[in-house]
DNA sequence: CTGAAAGCGCTTACAG
DNA sequence: CTGAAAGCGCTTACAG
């Protein structure tokens, strides 16, 4: 193990003091640039590397970022991690990643953790079943900057960033009935988290609009992955009355019930139009191709740690921004396209 | 913001010494019991958390593990990395994930980084035009251990994580023989990557075994994408002597293939069988059900990050160990079974 | 523009 | 079983 290079072996060679050095390496501006250049070019030379233990712990800062989501390995999430590495990556700052696995009680210990990593800012996307706010009072506490993506907490005082699920679900539905659907049946998960409770306002909102009764009937709670998409098709199978088209709140679901309905002989579109939601890969892959929402995942692991990064530096102000709306978009494909002839 | 508690903080409270403290939170052997727990109960108390940053700085080490992997958002990856994130967080360690976005040049890049961020160690699975392993000599040097997964560097002499690709091409392979197919085609990436040249040597096997001439225009070299499973169907409906049976190493793109084949009125399995890789949810959804190979991705992840740390706590001697073999499985559905009545 | 000095919060070899 | 002391590598208020 060859010995690390500090500040002191660069100032020893170049017989300056180790403040003159930190501050050279830091492109201070009351350095010398000629100075500047000596420092740089011999700490290349021997292969130093900036100790960012020592450093964090004389800033009494960390440069990392915590990141707590529902699952890491869903296309939606995977995106938005993706989103949140580039733009850290480029920033300098890390990312320490965990995953809820939907239940409030590892949320609550992954908060911990974050905690006492002393994590710069915190960026979460709630479990199922949270209903607590508490895990996150320290932060608030210590004024660590907290923001809620997708999955967010309302009335929490927090800046979220979301898509505008009302206005997504509303369209789906609007373009629906557009369709000749009047019988439509929404399928979705557990109404306590926005993204799923803002979706169906959207869904009654057009339908009120068109003047089609809203019934409680039609409002499906499930697991919203494939095994309940399975299920789903077996339900709708049995049922004496079948809906016409099925709104669903995830492609994941919406494709393996599509799948199973036709193995049981129900023709999509045909029989019933089906629209998902997320615009996952696999949506262009089942045929009939599916139509969806898009959603900037993206986008959004960008936004989130960019809005923390300028917080922490001090370029923008977080405690006045409350929401941050990112645009979504109704793709149309054939899963969803009727027309009586 | 409330003062941070430290050691000292608990020990001018207990009249203690600070060292003494310090070994009481480390559970260390030479400290009286009723010390540690008098020590303990305090610092719950105080709401004290460790300094990490002290602390690493003082231990010279960094608790963290880096992950280099070429893309976050696929199925595979994101399950891979989830296992690890559990394992991790289980252990205390932390994880630096990065993304190469399938470039060397990134992938150097992000090598760079985790040598300044001084993991503990590095645990990598390798772009597709990755030739150099110049990049992680600097780790070799400082004996911080590397660890390949899935894509390995071959002849790399680091320890390797990987399925056993060449018995999963060959039972794919055979299980398409066995349904009587003659003429198949099989689908990879680039052949610089074990992963394909693995699955390729296993095809070549079967065919060989089964007395079936090798031809090299019956091997397609893709993207391995949505958008070549596309183009791979295309191409296949334009040929005279079409081939009667696909191996495609990755589902996403078999799916895709599938999808525009029926399409096309080319009837899967009648017409054509098809055999996929990973065991990607979407295998399920489409129909006909994609036969494939089980990947334990999130076994994968597990174990490189398990074997990393006991390594690093001096529990397993990774010098020793060249390669670590997980299970895969041969899943039949429906999408390759063909019976010539 | 540069330097001397203190201190961030911990751990550990040494001493008793 | 406990303590005094040094030091990990940096940054920064203060001084010149």
């Amino acid at each position: 193990m060859s010995k690390e290079i500090t500040i002191y072996d660069i100032a020893n060679q170049l017989k300056l003091s180790p403040a003159t050095v930190s501050r050279a390496l830091n492109d201070h501006p009351a350095i010398n640039e000629k100075t500047k250049l000596l420092v740089n070019a011999r700490a290349t030379e021997l292969g130093y590397r900036s100790n960012k233990f020592a450093s964090n712990l004389r800033k009494q800062k960390t440069n990392t970022i915590g990141v707590i989501v529902p699952r890491l390995n869903s296309y939606i999430m995977s995106t938005v991690i993706a989103g949140m590495e580039k733009v850290a990556n480029e920033e300098g700052f890390n990312l320490i990643i965990s995953q809820s696995l939907e239940s409030q009680k590892k949320e609550i210990a992954n908060a911990k953790t974050m905690f006492s990593s002393r994590v710069d800012g915190l960026l979460v996307s709630v479990a199922f079943d949270t209903d607590s706010f508490e895990h996150f009072l320290p932060f608030m506490k210590k004024k660590i900057p907290l923001i809620f993506f997708d999955r967010i907490f309302e009335n929490s005082d927090c800046p979220d960033i979301v898509i505008d699920n009302a206005k997504a679900g509303y369209e789906a539905t609007k373009h629906l009935i557009e369709q000749g659907r009047r019988n439509i049946v929404h399928i979705t998960g557990n109404l306590k988290r926005n993204v799923y409770s803002d979706r169906l306002k959207g869904y009654q909102q057009a339908l009120t609009e068109q003047g089609i009764p809203l019934n409680q009937d039609n409002v499906w709670v499930t697991a919203l992955n494939l095994e309940a998409g399975r299920e789903i098709a077996h339900r709708i199978k049995a049922l004496a009355n079948k809906p016409d088209a099925l709104f669903i709140a995830s492609d994941l679901c919406a494709v393996s019930c599509i799948a199973t309905l036709k193995d049981l002989k129900i023709d999509i579109p045909k029989d019933i139009s089906v629209v998902g939601f997320n615009n996952d890969p696999v949506a262009q892959v089942i045929s009939p191709k599916l139509t969806t929402i898009h959603y900037p995942a993206k986008e959004m692991g960008e936004m989130a740690v960019k809005s923390l990064i300028n917080h922490l530096k001090g370029n923008m102000n977080l405690d006045t921004t409350t929401t941050i709306t990112l645009r979504s978009e109704l793709i149309i494909r054939e899963s969803s396209l009727f027309s009586r002839d």
